[in-house]
Formats: structure tokens, C-alpha cells, sequence
DNA sequence: TCCCGACCTGAAAGTCCCCTGAACGCGAGC
DNA sequence: GCTCGCGTTCAGGGGACTTTCAGGTCGGGA
């Protein structure tokens, strides 16, 4: 079990990470550490009732498959323990999609495997916000120039005019807006909105910002830029390569 | 090239390189000391891991072909033991295709063989900078007289004016700007700002620095002086040999 | 002053990266 | 089973960038 750790700043929340592949372990448990989560690990079922119990993590994410305990009767044990902590299940895309949809009504969620890491971490900013509720929370939607997005119906609009954007599409574009004014390298965008476990590529970034061009960006001024051999930018034009 | 120690300053992070190509990793660890790093190195895997908990570098680079233990391992066992450490591949340019995919998730990043040492520098630094900071701090600005350069946007302005630069254009008014006031020879300059294999030469550097200078260097006072048949400097006009 | 090497600069050629439309296959929904 | 939308691959074309080269300029030493 890993104690809790970030680089530095507040934590936006603290995570328990409950995943029995070591790899995707460490590519979930990195990438949200990075994002800046505190994150906890347990790779079994027993030892994330524990970690759930010692450490009161504001949200656990949890795989169904694990080699002792299956993912829901971790959460059963948990919520009748009095625990209600909110849930984000992994599942696997062609397994209990019924048993878990169930789940969704409380205010849990799951991700399917092979997920991406923008669809995870979206996932879980939308749980922690139904679930915190109330307050000052952040406002679900993105906005840079002409352009807005929201993250929880999944809607784009440009100029206030809606668009119609595919799954992919959609990914791509937050990923921007999330993080405009920043260059992001091809392989950036491809380990982010991609699935973990895409292995080609040939063009594929190419191809979505071709289209996402084609679907937000005619107007003037511009705002999905290409870097020559480093990568995409969204922002607006004054900027030298 | 062996270059002179920098004298005593205290370093500006401790990396750990490993490589088994003797030269390249000459080529590496002198230029980085000579740049100001503190560095230990490693020539395989299993050296590579004792080396990374015995010294506790602040980042590690990492060539992914070892003799031993394939650099992905290497990275993996460190992980599975808890060390967080932000890692730098080395890959070779085709090997991008498969293995790389992820890479980039942890705050981690990689740089293709051949390098120009400019290159890994940079690179260096802005895994640095994201490892460490995080937080709301200015982004990393070289400044010098009426010139600005953004690393992580790849923005030069000059007199507050954007400038648009190629991607080599960059480099060697980055290499110029972190090093001003500096007589950098020819040599110096191909061989940081060109990758390192790079054979031709036909006054290369001339062509680009007379580029540079139509692009940024044209009002008063000039910025950019020859040194006859020493090199070139960048520096406020009172000048000498 | 002359000479020679070093340097400057614009242009040409070639390469590489990127853009885009089209084709293919797959899965979901009808 | 069929259709449609979507994801992915591929190839052609265009354009930006790199590299070379030649002709001109400059500066210093003899």
C-alpha cells in the first residue's frame, strides 16, 4: 500500500486507486498524480477496504476484476460498513454493462477499459462535483475565444452556434481547452485521448485536428496552430514558432 | 570536446545518465556538467538501478537500448519500488512507433536519437519544471536586451512584437540567449544545436545566424556580433576581441 | 595597397512534415 | 441483414524548412 504524494501543491482531492495489473496501475496512479490528485494504491480487494478505512480518499476508483474480491463486493462491503464514498468502476467494455449501470444512480460511475486518460480524469471531476455538490463548485464548462464546451452534456458550441463533434472529436477539443496556450506534442495528444492500449498511429492526430479544424476552426481569428515538428497550441494568433 | 569545469556554483539539479554507447555518453554527461548539471552515470540496467536509489538523482535519462535491461524495465522496477523519479528516454527515431505510446503520462518525456544536446537540454528542464512546480509560477522566459523567448511555447517576441522562427531558427537563438554574453565558436554551435550525427557543414551556421539576425537582430543596437575566425556572441554592443 | 581568408546573403534544390480527402472495416442500431 | 457513423489507414499534394552553393563583401596582415 503507497502513501499519498504529490509534487508539491494542494491536492484537488485524494484518490484510492484500486487496479491488480501493475502496469495500468502505474499509468493511472502517474498520470493523476501528475494531473494533481493525491493518489493511494491497493491491488487487491482486501487491501482497499483497508486503504479506503485508513485513508478516506474523496473518491476510489476501482477495478471489478481483481484476483480476491470482486470490484462490487468491495464497494458492497464499504456501504454497508456506513462508508459512501463515491465509486468510478473500471469494467471491461463487454462485461455487466447492466450490473453496473445500476450503479450510476447513486452517484458512482465507471469508465470501460480500455479507457483513455482524458475520459478518466473527466469522470472523475464530474463524480466529485455531483457528489460534493452545493457549493462553489467549478463551473462544467470549458471556454476559450469563440468556443465552449461542456463537459457533462458533452456539448461544443462555436460563436454560440452548436456543433456536432464524434466521440474522438470531442476528446481531442477538451484536451485543447484544457490546456491552451500550451504546446502539446503529438505524442502527448496520443497518450492522453487515446485509449492506453492504441498502438498505431500513422497520422491519426493529423487526421482529428484536420477535422476539428474543419468543424471549429474556419472562422478568423485561428486558434488550433501547428508548431512545425513540436506539436498543436490552442490560442490566440500573437505568437511567434 | 572536454570543456571546463564550472567552477564550484552549486548545481541546478543532479541527473543520472545511462547509456552504453561510451561516446554518446561522454557526449551527454560533459555537455550537461558543462551546463551546470551535477551528473552520475550508469552503463546498464542493473548499474542503472543501484545508481538511481544509491544517489537519488533528481532526474534520470534513460537510453531505452541496454545491454541488460531494457531501459522500459529499468523504469518499471524503479516504479514498482516506489521511485518517482521523472525519467528522459533516449529512443531510437523508428522505435517511436510502438513502445513510446505512454510515455508522456507521468511527466516524463522522451527525445529521439540523434539529439542535439540543445535539445535534451530543454527537454531537461521543462520535465524539471513540471516535476517540481506545478504551481502558479511564470513560465520559463529567456530574456536579453529587447528579446524574449518562451521554451514551453516556443514564442519570441522582440521589442513586445512576436517573431516567427523555424524550429532550428529557435534553438540557436535559444542556445545564443542562454549563453549571452558567451563567445560561442562554429564548433560549439553545430554541435549543439544540430544533432549530434550530423556531418555536412558548408557555412550552415552562417546561413542560419544571418537569418536570425534579418529576423530579430536588424534595428539598433545589434545584438548578435561575429567574432572574426572565433566565433559569434550575443551581447549589448561595447565589445572587444 | 594588395591579397587572402573569413564571412554574408540570396537563391536553388531537395527533403521532410503536414494537410486533406478517400477508402476500408467494424460495430451499433434499425 | 443492412445501414450508418465512426475510427483508422493511406496516398497525393503542397508548402515549410534545411542544406548547399556561388558571388559579393569585409577585414587584417604583409
Amino acid at each position: 500500500m503507497i502513501e499519498p504524494e504529490t509534487s508539491g501543491r494542494t491536492p484537488e482531492a485524494m484518490l484510492l486507486v484500486v487496479e491488480d495489473e501493475p502496469s495500468i496501475l502505474e499509468l493511472l496512479a502517474g498520470s493523476l498524480r501528475f494531473t494533481g490528485f493525491a493518489v493511494v494504491t491497493a491491488s487487491n480487494g482486501a487491501d482497499a477496504i483497508r486503504a479506503a478505512r485508513r485513508h478516506r480518499p474523496d473518491l476510489i476508483i476501482l477495478d471489478v476484476m481483481l484476483p480476491d474480491i470482486d470490484g462490487f463486493d468491495v464497494a458492497r462491503r464499504l456501504r454497508s460498513g456506513g462508508d459512501r464514498t463515491p465509486i468510478l468502476f473500471l469494467t471491461a467494455r463487454d462485461a455487466v454493462q447492466d450490473r453496473v449501470k445500476g450503479l450510476t444512480i447513486g452517484g458512482d460511475d465507471y469508465v470501460t477499459k480500455p479507457f483513455s486518460l482524458e475520459e478518466v480524469v473527466a469522470r472523475i471531476r464530474a463524480v466529485l462535483r455531483r457528489f460534493r455538490g452545493g457549493g462553489a463548485e467549478p463551473p462544467p464548462r470549458l471556454v476559450f475565444a469563440h468556443l465552449e464546451l461542456d463537459e457533462e452534456s458533452h456539448e461544443v458550441w462555436r460563436d454560440g452556434r452548436p456543433v456536432q463533434l464524434s466521440p474522438t472529436e470531442f476528446k481531442l477539443l477538451r484536451y485543447l481547452m484544457a490546456n491552451a496556450g500550451r504546446v502539446l506534442s503529438k505524442a502527448q495528444i496520443l497518450d492522453h485521448v487515446w485509449n492506453y492500449d492504441f498502438q498505431g498511429d500513422s497520422g491519426i492526430v493529423e487526421s482529428y485536428v484536420s477535422a476539428l479544424r474543419r468543424k471549429v476552426d474556419t472562422g478568423e481569428p485561428r486558434l488550433i496552430h501547428t508548431l512545425r515538428s513540436v506539436g498543436y497550441v490552442l490560442r490566440e494568433p500573437p505568437g511567434g514558432t
